[in-house]
Parts: structure tokens; sequence; C-alpha cells
DNA sequence: AAGTCGGGGAG
DNA sequence: CTCCCAGACTT
């Protein structure tokens, strides 16, 4: 099955960014991104990320906040920051013996590095088990499996497991299994080759090459995208293991079967009040707490709870602000995966403030500090999470014109 | 083992 | 609407 899937992948492999050259780097930091995100919403932000961090010591070097910024939409922020704290680690040389892998020249450790190598990373920040095998196998040629939603429905599908993916004992047991396939099929004394055309000479002269470990992992994210799809019927005619018989769903016609996986529960509801508060040029906005949800990132003051007229006055009163003029807003929905906003909205229009950039004068600024960004600056400067966008958006045209 | 953490595209 | 995506981390 291996040598099926790794030439399969050859042969049908997608064009992607992050497949030009072998660079441990962006692997990493596509990696990263493609956690729990779709190859189509990851491309425009790799291409912007690396071309403003080429390197894992421009990352390490980057302000918090522009950071934030390259990552704005793509969401599960935790995952940049903590890319950042490993690429420090990295880079800091005194962590680990990364450094050289993921700066300068492509270097392959060799096999009986490979234990150390795979533990080093595990060790990182933001790489799990997952990641770990993914940049092991793809920018370094080590056999280690790297299993996720595609191998989990691809395999489950050719084995007929009907176990739940969801839990962790499974996932296990197919790294495992996996992991001891690979290492006999990649191994050094067993290697397949597999025969290919000199493109140059127009020649069939056969170029002698090797089945790799990245190519078989590779295989299964195509694989998974491309053929055995989620939801509804997979294609079963393009796949290489489906002819063959060697996927039990498919003999017995129970593809839409697989995988099995428990229900998930239904989200919370919070009702949330957000206030535009601007003076016709500058707009208030607040930086959410370090933990938590979106954290980090800036937005609109709001609170917990639908307001009416008068209490947004007091908050915005309470801020320091002397209000003009109170306008109510349509609602807004955001879906999160484990919460829904539903929110309401207030257009605040204030007195100028000429000359305040920020400051609080009835609150402590540690627990409530915030800002006074121009418009312009809003969509530009600062990180504000998708969950805004409707008011970010009624913004644009209330002090643009 | 269960909960937290985003956003968007497809059915 | 629901499901799922090249998951990791905390509790």
């Amino acid at each position: 099955m291996i040598p099926l899937i790794c030439r399969w992948y050859r042969e049908h492999r997608r064009d992607l960014p992050w497949r030009q050259g072998k660079n441990a780097y962006h692997t990493w930091v596509s990696e990263i991104m493609l956690q729990q995100t779709r190859v189509e919403a990851v491309i425009p932000y790799y291409e912007r990320f690396l071309s403003e961090l080429p390197t894992v010591q421009a990352l390490a070097a980057c302000p918090e906040d522009r950071l934030l910024k390259l990552w704005e939409g793509l969401g599960y922020y935790n995952r940049v920051r903590n890319m950042q704290k490993a690429a420090r680690i990295v880079t800091d040389g005194a962590g680990t013996e990364l450094e050289k892998y993921f700066s300068g020249a492509p270097e392959i450790p060799g096999r009986q590095e490979e234990t150390e190598i795979v533990k080093a990373l595990l060790a990182l920040p933001g790489i799990g088990n997952y990641t770990a095998g993914a940049i092991a196998s793809i920018a370094f040629d080590l056999p280690v499996p790297a299993v996720d939603g595609n191998v989990l429905r691809v395999l489950s599908r050719v084995w007929g497991d009907n176990r739940d993916i969801m839990k962790q004992s499974v996932r296990r047991s197919y790294e495992q299994a996996l992991e001891k396939a690979m290492r006999t099929v990649f191994s050094d004394k067993n290697t397949d080759v597999i025969q290919t055309e000199d493109s140059e000479n127009n020649k069939s002269a056969q170029m002698v090459e090797y089945l790799l470990p990245g190519d078989l992992n590779q295989g299964f994210m195509d694989l998974g995208a491309l053929v055995c799809i989620p939801n509804g019927s997979p294609l079963c005619g393009q796949c290489p293991l489906g002819e063959r018989r060697l996927c039990r769903a498919h003999i017995s016609g129970r593809e839409q079967e697989f995988p099995v996986k428990e229900q998930k529960k239904a989200r919370k509801i919070e009702h949330r009040t957000i206030l535009l508060i601007h003076d016709g040029k500058k707009v208030v906005l607040r930086r959410r707490p370090e933990k938590g949800l979106l954290a980090s990132m800036y937005e609109f003051p709001n609170y917990y709870g639908i307001l009416n007229r008068k209490q947004v006055l007091q908050e915005v009163k309470d801020m320091g602000m002397n209000p003009v003029r109170v306008r109510k807003l349509e609602p807004s929905k955001h879906i999160f995966s484990h919460i829904e906003w539903h929110m309401t909205g207030y257009e605040v229009l204030m007195e100028e403030n000429e000359g305040r950039t920020t400051g609080c004068l009835y609150q402590k600024p540690a627990t409530s500090p915030w800002i006074l960004a121009e418009a312009a600056e809003v969509r530009t400067k600062y990180a504000i999470p998708s969950a805004y966008e409707a008011y970010a958006s009624l913004l644009g045209r209330m002090i643009d014109g």
C-alpha cells in the first residue's frame, strides 16, 4: 500500500508554494498554518508571511502586534505566538541542535539522529505529534508518520475500522501501525525504486529514485483532499487502492460509513453589545487580554449582554468620553467553534479629543486601557478578529464617507 | 478524557 | 443549518 500511495503522489501532487524546494523553515511555517485550516485559505497568508519573515531569525525578532496582523483572519492565534516562542528557542542556540536545520542550506540529518530530532521538535511549543512527523518526514526524509484528519479518514476506510477516530487511543494506534510499516518500507535495505524518464534528454534514460517518507505523508494529504474526501462520496475510481481491492470500505460499498466520529456538542450562545465610539476621525479600540479567546487582539469596546441607550451612555462617560449622539446599529452574528456571538451595536459620536491618543480617566489603565486609532490604521495596523467584521465595515462607511 | 481555541467553504 | 479542515494545549 505504501509504495502505491508514494507513486500516486508523485504523479498527482498539487503544486503548492511550500512544496518548492526543501526548506525546513518553510515546511514548519506551512504546517503550523495548515493546522485545522484548508490549503486555499493558507496560500495567501503563507506568501505574505514568508515575504515579510523569510528566516527563522526574522520570525524570532518580529514584534507581537505585527505578528498578529500577519495572522489576522487565520484563527487559532496561539499557533503564531507558539511558533515565535519556538523560533526564539531554536535561534537561542542554547536550546537545541535544530538551528542549523532551520537556517541556511538544507541539511539532512542521518538516521542515527532521528529520535533526537523528533524529540527536539516535539519539545517546541506548538509542535505536536502530527507536526513533528510532518517536518521530520518532509524536510528531513525521516520515516515518521504524520497522522492527521486525512490519514484517519483514509485508513479508517481502507481498514474498515469502526472505532471512533476522535479518541486519542485510536489515533495512537494509527501512529504506531504507520510507524512500524514506515520503518520497514523506508529502511535502507528495502529501497523500492521508481523508474522515471529523464525529461532533458527526452530519452527514456532511467533514473533511480527512492521512495520518500515525505511523499507518503503528503500522499495521504492529497489523497484525502482530492479523492478520499469527507462529506459525500469519495472518488474511488481515482484511488490507487480502490481498484486493487485494498480498501475494505470500497469492497463492501460502505465508504459513507467511515470514519466513525462522535458528534460534537452544541455551541454556547453569548449576547454582546459592540460600541463604535468615534469623533469622525478617530475610533476607540481596546486590546484583549493576553490569555483566552482572541488573545491580545484589538477590538471595539464591547460588553456582555444587550445594553440599552442609557447603559451605553453611562459606559462611554465612564471611559472619559463626552458622547454627543447614540445610534443603534444592525445586529450581527459570528460563529466560533464552541461559542456563538449574537451582537448588537451602537454608533456613539463623541466630542473631538485632539491630542489624546490613549488614556483612562476614570479607570485604572492596567484594567481597561484603550486607544484612539486613526480610521485608516484600523485596517492596516491593528489585528482585529473577523468576528467584528460587520462593525468594522460599518465604521469604514461612517468615517471615510 | 474533555474543554479551549477561529474562520471559512462545501453540502 | 452541519461538518470539517495538514491539531496543540490546558485542565
